[in-house]
DNA sequence: AGAAAGCCTCGGCCGC
DNA sequence: TGCGGCCGAGGCTTTC
């Protein structure tokens, strides 16, 4: 499973740097694209010594002696260091390693590399990443940070579904994950948040911190349990009801018509 | 050929 | 009715 607990398997493998020191770095114009342009992450990192790893929701940090550095792995980044991966490839995308594939890393005096393998372009590397605008971290979510989930002050709010996937609202929860829970918890992924009954807030918590439980305990390699019925035409693994597929909150969502209302 | 598991921007319109 | 801000749609990019 890719997502947040394959960023916090990055983040184990990257946290092997503590104590090392950049010699240089680069980065791709695409991999760059949120820094003023592909220089300055270079021109940033030379010199810095690791100090530490952290992680919020999907973005990685990495702490140092001077500027903090953010990673973003898109839908198909993987981090490599030395050729190992943090991960046993991705679910989703190649499986295989290309040279070409590399848009940027770090490389250190000690010899190593931090490689960002990406083959479609879409991660990012950041300086000093601003985490205001990020909500709680999923995984270890507690009661408290999930009533402001599904807090609404204005109308009804969002379908849950969008909602679970605002990362400024919670930080981690991907297409998948989102599903996983509004599965197991019952819940009509376009229920507006507003109208969520207290019954199915509290079912949502449970489903939330179960998911996020199984996936630690998987080691991330495990697909969720609705995921078998996970194509066009799919019946439910729980009940042998339909599922129904629709775009929610602009992602391809898969539910059961029979238990989640 | 079409869809893809992330994220960002933009425009319409909701709701105060 | 005016307007700030929310929310959904669409785009990025390449691959299988």
């Amino acid at each position: 499973m890719p997502e947040i607990l394959e960023v916090e398997s990055y983040r184990e493998l990257a946290h092997r740097t503590v104590g090392a020191q950049i010699m240089r770095g680069w980065a791709d114009s695409y991999v760059a694209k949120k820094l003023v342009n592909s220089q300055s992450w270079p021109r940033a990192v030379k010199g810095l010594t690791i100090t530490g790893t952290c992680r919020r929701g999907k973005l990685m940090l990495i702490e140092t002696d001077g500027p903090e550095l953010g990673m973003r792995f898109g839908m198909t980044g993987v981090l490599l260091i030395d050729g190992t991966a943090g991960i046993d490839g991705l679910f989703y995308g190649p499986h295989t390693f290309r040279p070409g594939w590399v848009r940027g890393g770090l490389e250190f005096t000690d010899g190593r590399k931090l490689l960002m393998h990406d083959p479609r372009r879409l991660a990012r590397f950041e300086l000093q990443p601003d985490l205001s605008e990020m909500g709680p971290d999923a995984l270890g979510l507690t009661r408290r940070e999930f009533d402001g989930i599904v807090r609404i002050t204005r109308g009804d709010g969002p379908a849950i579904k969008a909602r679970l996937l605002d990362q400024s609202v919670v930080a981690g929860v991907g297409n998948l994950l989102g599903d996983e829970m509004l599965f197991r918890a019952g819940i009509d992924p376009r229920t507006p948040t507003g109208r969520l009954t207290t019954l199915q807030q509290s079912a949502l918590f449970r489903a939330f911190g179960l998911t996020m439980r199984t996936l630690k305990k998987r080691g991330g390699s495990h697909l969720g349990d609705h995921m078998v019925a996970r194509f066009p035409g799919g019946l439910c693994p729980r009940d042998g009801g339909e599922m129904r597929i629709n775009t929610i909150g602009g992602r391809t969502t898969y539910w059961c018509s029979r238990h989640q209302n």
